[in-house]
DNA sequence: GAATTCATGTAAAGCGTTACATGATTCG
DNA sequence: CGAATCATGTAACGCTTTACATGAATTC
């Protein structure tokens, strides 16, 4: 997956590594993210497989950047990910559920303290995508003209974000109430 | 994480590998699943590292089942687990999203018709939800007097299961009616 | 008798995380 | 001058998927 996230982002101009864990962090890290160490050692494997090449660092420059280009072959690979749609329902894997599930032989207060921290952290990161987000996303994803064609798309992202924290919201709330509610 | 599973389904008392994976996949499937050889292998470690032990299989039984059960040490570890709650916000991998977050390139009935598929397949697993799903659980679980108490957790995931779908199902009308009205 | 379900495993590969490792530049 | 940011890598490990492999019992 991280594969054609890079060969998608490297298809709006050359970048280096850096940029692209940046871009990441400031754009698909609300439902894909990557450490570095993966960024880069996927991008050696696509510069062997041929869907992507980068110049030498510059000798001029200390920071010793190496900026990755897409070949052509790498473009068809990312055209033929995106022509081949999803015909199944994504598993979900969501280890609070697992937990939730187990949590018959737990303390109701141990359990509700566990659910009222996690509706602390979904409240912040729903403030977070309504307020914070898109103006971060103004500063930090500056090359807009390669993008004006994808920006309804990315905001589709961060409207499917808002939701699922709403959802998952209310749901802690029934959860909470639910067990506040035992004697 | 399937450890944690394991253990806390043989917590209820022994069972063979097989009727773990069966377990899986009539409750933890829609927030956690494994294919059977990711079971076997973990429950070969967990005896390795002296968390369940299994009889021989019975000599006169053509099936060759093997019967685990949970050691003290595995309960320990089950419960260490339990006790520790979940202080992170857990990161979503959502590859549909990642597909919409590219589709400024695509052709747009190409993007509409995926979703228009996906929107299928949803309607369908909330349908399960609200209606298979209970009542599969009721002949397919049928260890009832160990589990009075973890009922209520378990309805809480079903809950949850019908929340993202309706959340994602109205998700995806929009997203669908936004492109629709494009021309 | 054929298909489905029951039952258990191994091997290889891919994906992802965590930890280790290093060094320059920039900002306060 | 210290902290944060910029910049790139390797190694070990763990988790998960996919494919390969086999065979008995049950149901239609």
């Amino acid at each position: 997956m991280l594969t054609h996230i890079l060969l998608g982002f490297l298809s709006y101009g050359p970048k280096t590594g850096y940029e692209l864990k940046s871009l990441m962090d400031h754009s698909t890290q609300h439902f894909w993210h990557a450490q570095h160490s993966q960024i880069y050692t996927t991008l050696h494997r696509l510069r062997e497989q041929g869907f992507v090449w980068s110049e030498e660092p510059d000798a001029a420059d200390p920071l010793n950047r190496r900026i990755y280009h897409l070949t052509d072959a790498g473009r068809d690979e990312f055209h033929r990910w995106l022509a081949q749609p999803q015909t199944n329902l994504e598993p979900i894997k969501h280890e609070l559920l697992v937990r939730v599930f187990f949590s018959g032989a737990r303390d109701r207060d141990e359990v509700l303290d566990e659910l009222r921290l996690q509706r602390r952290l979904h409240q912040q990161q729903f403030d977070y995508y309504q307020n914070q987000g898109p103006e971060m996303w103004r500063e930090k994803l500056p090359f807009s003209s390669e993008i004006f064609k994808e920006l309804p798309f990315w905001l589709s992202t961060l409207e499917f974000g808002v939701a699922y924290e709403a959802m998952t919201l209310a749901w802690l709330d029934r959860q909470i109430a639910r067990l506040e509610a035992q004697t």
